[in-house]
DNA sequence: ATCTTTTTGTAACAATTGGTATATTAATTA
DNA sequence: TAATTAATATACCAATTGTTACAAAAAGAT
């Protein structure tokens, strides 16, 4: 039940958006905001400037778009995982899951939310607070759930949750940047384990 | 003791060296290699271009010496701190002091070794693996610590070194995405402390 | 006072940056 | 078939990127 191609007015696109901001998100997430070229961009979506701007905008919106898909498509699993019945489970998922993901050779290596504009000019100034925001959010999350489970019970009453969560967020930024030095997911999942012995015990 | 300034040919620089290394080191810090401009160097070095290129070099050049002033400078406390006599003050230390210096704001947060190239276009490839190679440095160094920690018996026989160390690596690089995103001093601590609950004892 | 030597300041360089104007092409609608 | 609509390709834009030629300036050496 995709968007029903409908009567199509006008010359026809010789792409595929969908793809196009695919690739267009494999190019941001490792080469960062400011690391990407319009040259590079255009160039391998096969899609000119001006159809480049027509269907997405700016440089800055189309990062944003590639963003959200990767927060919506290979990413998504983080939001998920404060589903998981325990807060121990939570963070041996959200730390695993990492490790396999931020490893992954079907995708760039590391976190785009992470390495996608860290430090950068005075231009990649929107984009560097919308990707704190984002990390700030799961950290939240994170925050959030560990509360919920210190209620039930589930964490000890002297559990500081959002150090928990700083905790598994710091872990997690870390990973990311030792994936993108080439750490394999073994090495990960066992600075994981090692991570994980420190949880409290309700 | 510094080198005598003998008799001085030519016509005299306006700048000191130094200070001008200094300062671009500040830009490199806090914007990373990319994001600092030549236009930006000049401006607030108070040093034009062809000066600055025959004191330093190319860009590549300035980065690499004030990249060294870095290390010999405000970071250099970590190659002490595996004179430390135990690999639990050794590890202690390094995140307490980690979680001191990323924090200060006499200076850019976080650590230029981890920001100051992560992602970026082809230009920033040679500074992407010297950093890289800069990040492995410090954390084999905390390897054979912890290995010589293990055969002295101050690390119980089934500790494993290279994990330990990749550990602390990783709540480093983690706290230093931190650090640029806001976070203080005393939460950084605050999680060191419960990263080094899970700490072993011989 | 002239000659070196070195740094300075200006001004330019080619290449690349993100972003568009314009005209052409290809489809649907009338 | 003519009119309309929308996407294409080329070519350009001003601004900025890192880098350098060149001539003036300021010092010591002769």
């Amino acid at each position: 039940m995709t968007t029903e191609t409908k009567k199509a007015r006008g010359r026809p696109r010789v792409f595929d958006p969908d793809e196009a901001l695919d690739k267009a998100l494999q190019i941001f997430w490792n080469r960062g905001y400011e690391g990407a070229s319009l040259a590079e961009l255009t160039e391998t979506l096969g899609v000119n400037k001006p159809s480049l701007y027509a269907a997405f905008g700016n440089k800055e919106e189309l990062f944003m778009k590639a963003l959200s898909k990767y927060v919506q498509g290979p990413a998504a699993f983080v939001r998920e995982i404060v589903n998981e019945p325990t807060a121990h489970a939570v963070a041996k998922r959200f730390l695993y899951q990492a490790a396999e993901f931020l490893t992954q050779s079907s995708h760039p290596k590391g976190c785009m939310i992470v390495q996608g504009a860290l430090s950068g000019g005075e231009s990649a100034e929107m984009i560097k607070s919308v990707l704190m925001e984002y990390r700030a959010g799961y950290e939240k999350l994170l925050t959030q759930r560990f509360e919920q489970a210190k209620a039930d019970g589930d964490l000890p009453s002297d559990a500081n949750p959002a150090a928990l969560a700083k905790y598994l967020a710091m872990l997690h930024q870390g990973m990311s940047v030792q994936a993108t030095s080439g750490a394999s997911e073994e090495e990960l999942k066992t600075v994981a384990d090692l991570a994980l012995s420190v949880w409290p015990k309700a």
